[in-house]
DNA sequence: GTGAAAGCGCTAACAA
DNA sequence: TTGTTAGCGCTTTCAC
């Protein structure tokens, strides 16, 4: 099983009784080259099978076309679709994608980002992990100039394009919601406070009581890991106290979902003996019995736009573009679970 | 805004006065190095903040310690969960991921493999699109033995290792089961007849009917892609026959929420009126009500064991590996859609 | 155990 | 419009 050689430029330059640099010019479109040595390079291209040698093209030119994503988890929605939406528009500009986890581990954060840099990625885009208290790892790209962007999660000490939604005000209209509709002691089941998405979700529910004139009752206040065991013990916790919730905003839809299942196992009636609200509107919250009220985040756009927004700087690298912060807009969904 | 230079091995050298070979031997854990040259090159490239271009030095050893993965769709979760324990296997080994996707299109699909060849990825995990019914794309992989390994989906005339269920054993038992909880009238919504998984998850249908001595019924099996809209389509025809099945096996979980919203609608009861199993387990098929029978597919253990598998290929090219054809167990999950 | 030299395949000054 | 030349940063023989 010998392996065909490869072809290189220079076996077409050969062919083609030219010289190499015409192949090359001719293959990426360079305006002074006649159209007869294009067509004629083309051809033979074809021909004799010749794949450019990406590796090389890189090597010399220093840019890899390449983008480089780190996300908590690949295998949850929100994120698999903002991969998806990033995929996409790369994919129209010839970008490829590097896709890397970081499962809400700082320590593996950090070496998912030094991959990323050591394989030269012309920029990141990143979700940051729920560990993340320290950005040195980021520096190594923002100090070189090299494009970051968050989604979603941020490290508020970078100065760089951010594309979030707007976590305050969407927790103030969830937990007005449950005002509005009957509620009147309202828990939260929060995430940790590291993260500036869930301080301000929280906040916006401080805020939503403050204005109704309801007290924060001790012990409403849950801050957790938003995993389903830790929302379970969570919810359990609320619900044992002397005066329970009798509406509960989750900090994300796992969470929800796990109140869910203990109302149904201790025969609570959701939405009558306590309302529940989710966050992020996972593929599995409209069709649960009750259905799960929640937020719709733009996955799929938040990092199509993403893509946008740093292949349009990787273009334009010598030009200063000021830092973006693109506050995209939630739709809070009611359904059964606060009906 | 100056970019400071990057440090390289020659740097290293000058600095260590010593040359730019022995560093790179150093860095690379080289046999017959010694300890004490070791430390110092290490130490020096910390104290100068040295990263290797990984560029380079794929460029020269022809390996690029990355391998490229096709899915239909990064969104769905089966694919998200095997491209995660493709990503968790790759990352012990030091091997990086590219991810494309092929919104389930011959053309994308194409165009992913050659995006991929042209990146010089040392092997590809593919799962080939619902329309994929040519292998030249992927001929381009297997006539340079770059190895290739085929996840559920696979195309059955290129040789090489594939990673799948029993989906035919699986159909059968699918509708075993149904025949045993006293189904008499048994329909089927399946996949393309182009893709193996659901011709074999057909044919189990089949066979197992055949076995029962349940004749099939006209109009009893209808052919889709398996879409949110195209089974409740396919689901409202079943139901809209002069005798309608008391059982349907859907070819996926979405199809059987199709169909378990159509009966919400029509005040049938599931399983009483029909029963319903689907296919996959998606996340959301254990909270829906009634919960949906399944069968849960090991989508991270896939990806594992085919990352294992290429990546293990990768590091003994030279030596002669027969292809081999896993079947790993599917689990088929019982609840109360057909009870 | 270490160094010298060659070159992976391509791009980009600079010349012509 | 095309050719010449010189590397990109690394690995890898082949010497010593």
């Amino acid at each position: 099983m010998r392996k065909s050689p490869e072809i290189t430029i220079h076996h077409l330059a050969n062919e083609l009784k030219i010289s190499a640099s015409t192949v090359s010019r001719a293959l990426n479109d360079n305006i002074k080259i006649s159209e007869k040595t294009r067509q004629l390079v083309r051809q033979k291209a074809i021909e004799m099978g010749y794949r450019p040698n990406v590796l090389a093209a890189n090597l010399r030119s220093k840019k890899t076309n390449t983008i480089g994503v780190v996300v908590p988890r690949i295998d949850r929605y929100f994120f698999s679709s903002a991969i998806s939406g990033i995929e996409d528009y790369a994919w129209t500009k010839g970008f490829n994608v590097i896709i890397t986890q970081s499962n809400d581990l700082l320590l593996k954060e950090i070496n998912c980002v030094q991959t990323l840099f050591n394989n030269r990625v012309d920029g990141m885009i990143i979700s940051i992990s729920m560990q993340t208290n320290e950005d040195k790892h980021l520096r190594l790209f923002s100090d070189k100039n090299i494009p970051i962007i968050f989604f979603d999660r941020f490290c508020p000490t970078i100065d760089c394009d951010r594309i979030v939604v707007d976590d305050f005000n969407t927790g103030h209209k969830i937990t007005s919601h449950l005002i509005e509709r009957g509620c009147k002691r309202i828990a939260h089941i929060a995430g940790p406070e590291l993260l500036n998405i869930y301080r301000d979700r929280k906040d916006g529910y401080l805020k939503a009581l403050k204005e109704a004139g309801i007290p924060v009752i001790e012990g409403y206040l849950e801050i957790t890991g938003l995993t389903k065991e830790e929302g379970k013990l969570a919810f359990a916790r609320l619900m044992s106290l002397p005066n329970p919730p009798d509406g509960v905003f989750c900090g994300n839809d796992t969470t929800a979902l796990s109140a869910l299942e203990y109302c149904q196992i201790n025969n609570l009636k959701v939405p009558n003996d306590v309302a529940l609200v989710g966050f992020s509107d996972e593929p599995f919250s409209a069709v649960v019995t009750p259905s799960l009220s929640t937020v719709k985040q733009p996955g799929y756009q938040m990092g199509f736009q993403a893509a946008q927004k740093i292949i349009y700087r990787i273009k334009n690298s010598n030009s200063i573009i000021p830092f973006e912060h693109f506050i995209l807009p939630t739709q809070l969904i009611i359904r059964e679970s606060s009906k």
